[in-house]
DNA sequence: GATGTTGGCCAACGCTCGTTGACGACGATA
DNA sequence: TATCGTCGTCAACGAGCGTTGGCCAACATC
């Protein structure tokens, strides 16, 4: 009936298809392409050669490259709560690592950054991340809800310039450093950024 | 006589020509579209276009793509020096203030980051920046000479990450911060980053 | 077994890109 | 004034891109 049930960005939306194999192929390759080259260099001939179909078939499914890209990096941090009276003073620490768990397994993570700074649509996905997880984080365990949106963007610099530099430019120095020091290193200035009292 | 003496990448390569002009403009024009668009959506017609002259000045002058763009993004940071004893324990803020100076009036560093992130080249170029001009910078400061490599990448990771939020991905929040606030803000954290025992 | 729907491939479109080479106009030098 | 290197334009090339529409085979439904 609905010519747009044919479109379909995740689970949820109806009974299984004989096609859900090939789209969860597309989906793959196109995480591993945006990830890899970026937006641009990510060609929808490319994402189709690594999955094994024809390019016809990735616009069928996702209508076009923007549509493709919107299903491919849809996000969720799964941000801990940090609300507790004894995880708030940890929560510099707890952050920390779970973003450090995240983008080690997660290559959409990388996909969404590279895209993010080459392209309006990446960025204002960025953007909505911030505003929709990070931000609820930070009001959890911030005193004055009027600094909130200041600290979690001081929160998501240190976090994403970490990423850029270990994950994306891939700095040596940067990529050296181990799970453990960066936690060290890192989980103070969070901690810091979150509750300490306006410098 | 020599052909390759008619491509230069700057001065100091012989008498100034009746087309200095132009490639100035080529230049001007080259950083400003790198820095909007990144490397692959900056092309050689607009960045003709934006100098008011043909596309194919700009391969007679700079030979090609990548020719071009190594010439629009030669930089130096011209970091400032923190080594005497007084300075030592300002280094974070006189770094965060010398960093927020270079960014708001140098568009070339919004295009190295914005194409470093798709382009290998552009990667590149910034692990030198980071070797060549943050390290040593480090070195002057840092107490034990085997931990300055991680340091340099630690205080790299908080600047360019500001820069990433701030003027590349413009989060709202992370363009509100004035200038006080986030010199109040980071000072601290590169301080620690560069002198403070390790964790 | 006929019929309609779905999954997939193939060939082509219009467009833009980086890049090339031929050619004319200008200005310095002799 | 004649010569020659420099500056600039114009038209075109081959390639790759996103995207479209038609076609065929496999399946589900009756």
């Amino acid at each position: 009936m609905n010519g747009s049930d044919s479109i379909s960005t995740g689970p949820g939306s109806g009974a299984p298809r004989r096609s859900d194999a090939t789209r969860g192929a597309i989906l793959a390759a196109a995480r591993e392409r945006f990830a890899a080259d970026g937006y641009e260099r990510a060609t929808i001939r490319a994402i189709a050669k690594d999955a094994n179909i024809d390019p016809s078939m990735v616009m069928r499914y996702y209508r076009n490259k923007e549509g493709l890209f919107a299903a491919a990096v849809a996000i969720d941090l799964r941000l801990p709560d940090v609300s507790g009276a004894d995880r708030r003073q940890d929560a510099g620490r707890i952050l920390v690592e779970h973003f450090l768990d995240m983008w080690e397994d997660n290559e959409v993570l990388t996909a969404l950054l590279r895209v993010g700074v080459t392209n309006q649509a990446g960025a204002e996905r960025m953007q909505g991340i911030l505003r929709d997880q990070l931000l609820p984080v930070a009001r959890q365990v911030c005193p004055d809800p009027e600094q909130v949106p200041a600290r979690a963007a001081l929160m998501a610099s240190q976090l994403l310039g970490l990423a850029l530099t270990r994950y994306v430019l891939r700095m040596p120095p940067a990529v050296e450093l181990v799970r453990a020091e960066i936690v060290a290193w890192l989980a103070p200035t969070i901690q810091r950024y979150l509750t300490a009292p306006s410098p």
